[in-house]
DNA sequence: GTAAACTTTGTATACGTATTCATAACGTTT
DNA sequence: AAACGTTATGAATACGTATACAAAGTTTAC
């Protein structure tokens, strides 16, 4: 048998007060005396009273719920701790995450939207995917900025929080070039996702910069572990394979590491060093060990924080936080001589 | 500037028709002329129009939402794999999900609830944690069941999909003795989780059933890879070590496995046999190929898609199911000779 | 001691949808 | 042709909270 909810009604009787008193019992900026607030909180926790949140919700015309669109939240290993820490982080803030998944396969972001449009989100977190600018147009048009983690969307009304993945990209270069490498590929990963072209951007550009011309490119045709194995056999199986290759996503380095080491015999770093981005969790693992960008996800989660704690009315439109990667030098890669 | 939302009486205006005629257009089991559908599908359509799921759940009692709370989203490397197929699936069935987490230090299950229970949601997930009974039977007693998950609570009326735990311990049990191992160890992961005391019990009896006595027990005191690599440490640096170790969980394994291989140079599989549970992503990795106990996700992820498409009023209460894992064969593990 | 300012509370209503009930339109049966 | 069942629609209202406004009570200032 189903119990009837408690209502601020009920709990307003049973307290002798109007519910609209209740209500103000529960709002820290509603002037309410000390002894009646104290009354009805008593009440309420005798009853087991909880507000309801939907109905406060059409009324505020205000969730308190952020949506979060991710896309393969599981195949790179890492938008777990990504969401995690944003699911963590807007708790304390008094928001909650309603979860939306998008699979390359099954639906794109733009058909998802609008569902998640109609739970009234008041922000939209979106990761690994771009959603179509009429879409970003109208979604900001009704007060439900949308947030972008780790692309960029110039000229549209989004926001943008991401790593610095071009200069992620020099430094790279610059400690492979430091290090003597002669022979130096980059092994792409979704080739027209922005992370992607940054990250090669920074780091080709560099390698120009300092007088290394050929730069091999290689095309992982997806971020994943068997992207990075299928890569590992056509790089290094070969006459002539490169001493140094960057990873577009560390999961890609995995699959390279544990394919030239345990199928090809290759020997990391001394005859191979390569290097990731993203540092996920594993990266750090004796396993693995591997050199990579780390990226500055606890930076990243305050930066959406911000843009979310804005007063209501100014939301933040088209801004972009572009936040500064860190090189994680472990043992997949050689390290520069300190001369 | 923000622009008004297109709500239903829009709609109904735009179409000459009343706003309740909207509303069961969008309703299959509403009978409306189809010529009058079509034309307000057709209008909504061009006036953008969305329906306000907020508001909606508030006048059915209903809002489509379930609750996961989930303790320790990313340590174990199990559970973003069961968030993702919950969401996914979920989804499928036009429901969303709502995501809590809880760390072990900031927040317990118990006081989230309530705020979780204000949301309104349809049923409640719960993973690797345990709820306090009096909330379980408040929350089955307003119309919202729970689903643990990987946990049981028999007497309670929450609902529980696991993993088999102790028959999988008894596999383990098994593998290991055909093997020939004659020193063997359990390594607990969190002590008092339900979890951790079925897969030990499970392996123990079965060990003593086979007559072997003494299976030696070492506490790791958390799920964690770093709790692995101590418990390595104290387990293997020794003059007399186990040359087998059934760990609680994968993500211990790898600690393990990688303290044993890289710090204190021991054979895997040669002088020591390393069996974890789960089966998580990074265990099938040649760097680990870790022979585990596979956990039959996408089973689970259906057992609760069937739980809940339950029709109204018929809620499952206090009911259990129990699927078996599958042992995964890999090269952590010496395999028992075909004889 | 009175006017003004502020605090506290209640009344009425809004938020956007779904549902109950009544009514109208239409076809079917006798 | 009357009685009836069926389908399509609108009017009224419920869902549970927040807020604008008004009214009453209290404090402050002179």
């Amino acid at each position: 048998m189903v119990k009837k909810p408690v209502t601020s009604i009920d709990v307003a009787k049973a307290a002798g007060v109007s519910q609209p008193t209740v209500s103000r019992a529960y709002d820290e900026n509603s002037s309410v005396a000390p002894a009646t607030r104290a009354r009805i909180l008593e009440v309420a926790k005798e009853l087991s009273y909880n507000p309801n949140v939907i109905a406060r919700g059409l009324s505020k015309q205000k969730t308190d719920i952020i949506g979060i669109v991710m896309a393969n939240l599981t195949v790179s290993l890492f938008y777990p701790e990504v969401l995690e820490k944003f699911t963590t982080r807007l708790q304390q803030m008094g928001k909650q995450v309603l979860l939306f998944t998008v699979s390359a396969e099954h639906s794109s972001v733009d058909e998802i939207l609008p569902r998640v449009l109609g739970y009234q989100v008041d922000a939209l977190i979106i990761t690994s995917t771009m959603p179509g600018s009429e879409i970003i147009e109208e979604s900001t048009r009704v007060g439900r900025p949308i947030i972008l983690i780790n692309r960029l969307a110039p000229g549209t009304s989004a926001n943008a929080v991401c790593c610095d993945n071009v200069d992620g990209g020099r430094i790279v270069a610059d400690f492979l070039l430091d290090a003597g490498h002669k022979k130096i590929t980059y092994l792409a990963g979704v080739e027209y996702s922005s992370t992607n072209s940054m990250r090669e951007q920074g780091f080709t550009r560099r390698l120009r910069e300092r007088g290394f011309t050929n730069v091999s490119l290689e095309q992982g045709d997806y971020y994943s572990y068997d992207s990075g194995c299928e890569a590992a056999r056509r790089l290094l199986d070969t006459d002539d394979p490169p001493d140094a290759i960057f990873c577009a996503a560390d999961i890609l380095a995995l699959g390279l590491l544990d394919t030239a080491k345990y199928e090809l015999g290759i020997k990391v770093p001394e005859d191979l060093s390569v290097i990731g981005f993203d540092d996920i969790p594993v990266a750090r693992m004796p396993a693995f060990d591997l050199t990579t960008i780390r990226q500055p996800v606890d930076e990243m989660v305050e930066a959406v924080a911000e843009l979310l704690s804005r007063p209501d009315g100014e939301s933040p439109i088209g801004e972009t936080i572009l936040l500064p990667g860190e090189l994680m030098i472990r043992g997949s890669a050689k390290v520069p001589s300190g001369d």
